[in-house]
RNA sequence: GGCCCUAUCGUCUAACGGUUAGGACACCAGGUUCUCAUCCUGGCAAUCAGGGUUCGAUUCCCUGUAGGGUCACCA
């Protein structure tokens, strides 16, 4: 069977879009489910949009996410523009591709003119028909020009999709496209085919804004005499702003770092965003990476697009929180040190993280719920009374509360410990759960909503929570 | 506008041509030791429209409608 090949080729414009995550997670996962390779390759044929240190960056983040590329050193397509001149001048020879002076002026006369009429905006063909010697002596005298693609006319195109079927599109409709600029660095198109090739990949997942473009690469690949070594094509359904429209900056971060930075978990993204245009075939939500390698398949994409759900984001990320937390593992590792970065450590950072880390959709979060552990606001007294009780029960559930925790010992400090005993006073003294379990909480927390008292009492420990507790007595008297 | 693609609850999605059209998120209600969160139980909510094909269409075909993508010396 011939071997398994994908690729990730992103354009390395400054961050890496949650769009282009799911593409190179679709692509590692075919590769990884195959024992095939995953390679990354860096498409920077654009001078005027580099941007220093984003390829850096995004193999950064590729690495971060545990999208590990198998080849050595990513394929650098600037480093490569040799092999595009003379793949495209040998085009040319062959009469497959010609030479263009036009200006940019006259192309956008044209163009205008054409819109004018309401016609398709297309090249025109000017310089097809350019005898050699005004080639020559025009090239000779160092005139601008761009290689273009001759586009037979009067034939139909038909691509095959793993996804979206047969493709097929009237040659009349595609342009005479350029694929060798007058910077002399290839299109997109030019060189995306030829490094497809020359690294021999089997499967080219992409995004489904090049469905339409997919004509002319097969077109390029017939004029290359490539057609027996044309890899699969798997175009993937776009991810959509909640309006409906390709994902996008304006309505959101799209940026993986941005979400990084907002404490989401890889895992959760890494879980969400494949969900998204892929389905498992069965109720299953939660995959790891390692179980995604197992069970991804090609004929389980989807084709229509899918809107971002940051509520359902939201929801994974809160679960794989709680779970870390439940289940100490390697993710909780990388919690704890997220944590570390967040908040400061006076207290025992474990413990706050039990309590309110189950209060979480993501970690930044966590600086304003454990807010209050470290600086008690003011509130005011008429709060430490639960609304089903009264000022008198109210300050006898504090008193009590106050002078039996005083009692305890700092090893019988515990969570368990202590709710029995706040729970003992209660039946003791035959009070309402509110006319103690209220007043404490707001004492040690200052807020109406908040962990449980015995939750917050056991992080904050003896000294701080006796301290806030004489402060509630005295707001009341 | 030309071309291409798509169409099941608000969202992500299931359903060999035969199901009370299923699940998850969100939302609503109730329950669990005070509040919040978790957790449990229940509820709301969908096959874009019209024609065919068929004993029978969410499912196959056509048309329409709607949405999206793309039409660069950007990828």
């Amino acid at each position: 069977m011939k071997k398994i090949i994908s690729r990730f080729a992103p354009s390395p414009t400054g961050y890496l879009h949650i769009g282009g995550l799911r593409t190179a997670l679709f692509n590692y996962l075919w590769a990884k489910k195959n024992n095939g390779q995953f390679l990354l390759r860096i498409e920077d044929t654009d001078q005027n949009r580099l941007v220093e240190g984003a390829a850096e960056n995004l193999i950064k983040i590729l690495r971060e996410m545990g999208l590990d590329f198998d080849n050595q050193e990513p394929m650098i397509q600037s480093k490569r523009i040799k092999i595009y001149q003379e793949a495209a001048k040998n085009l040319v020879a062959e009469k497959k591709a010609y030479y263009c002076f036009c200006s940019a002026e006259r192309l956008e006369n044209l163009r205008e003119s054409q819109q004018a009429k309401k016609q398709m905006p297309r090249y025109d063909r000017h310089c097809l028909n350019l005898s050699p010697e005004e080639i020559e002596e025009k090239l000779a005298k160092g005139e601008k020009h761009v290689i273009r693609f001759y586009v037979p006319s009067e034939k139909k195109t038909e691509v095959n999709d793993l996804v979206y079927g047969k493709i097929t599109v009237n040659n009349l409709d595609l342009d005479d496209f350029i694929i060798l600029k007058s910077d002399g660095f290839p299109t997109y198109h030019l060189a995306n085919i030829i490094d497809d090739h020359e690294m021999q990949i089997s499967h080219a997942i992409r995004g489904e804004e090049w469905l339409p473009s997919l004509p002319k690469h097969y077109l390029l690949y017939q004029a290359f005499g490539w057609e027996n070594a044309i890899p699969e094509f798997v175009h993937l359904p776009l991810l959509l702003n909640p309006d409906r429209s390709k994902l996008s900056k304006r309505q959101g971060d799209v940026a993986v770092e941005d979400f990084l930075a907002k404490g989401y978990l890889k895992e959760a993204l890494l879980n969400y965003v494949a969900l998204l245009g892929w389905n498992p075939g069965t109720d299953q939500e939660f995959f790891s990476l390692k179980d995604l390698e197992k069970e991804f398949s090609l004929e389980k994409i989807n084709k229509a697009g899918a809107i971002f759900d940051l509520q359902k984001l939201n929801w994974f990320n809160a679960e794989y929180i709680r779970q870390a937390i439940n289940n100490q593992d390697a993710t909780y590792q990388n919690i704890l040190n997220e944590s570390k970065k967040i908040l400061a450590t006076t207290y025992d950072l474990e413990k706050v993280l039990k309590v309110s880390g189950s209060r979480l959709n993501n970690l930044s979060e966590l600086k304003e719920a454990a807010a209050f552990y470290y600086n008690l606001a003011d509130y005011p007294a008429e709060m430490l009374i639960f609304k089903k009780s009264d000022l008198e029960k109210t300050k006898l559930g504090l008193n009590l509360a106050l002078e039996n925790l005083a009692k305890i010992t700092e090893d019988q400090w515990q969570e368990k410990e202590l709710f029995e005993l706040l729970d003992k006073l209660i039946q003791d003294h035959n009070l309402n759960p509110g006319d103690l379990f209220w007043p404490v909480r707001v004492a040690l927390s200052g807020q109406e909503k908040s962990p449980s008292p015995a939750e917050i009492l056991w992080v904050l420990e003896k000294e701080e929570s006796l301290k806030r507790l004489k402060q509630a007595v005295d707001k009341l008297s």
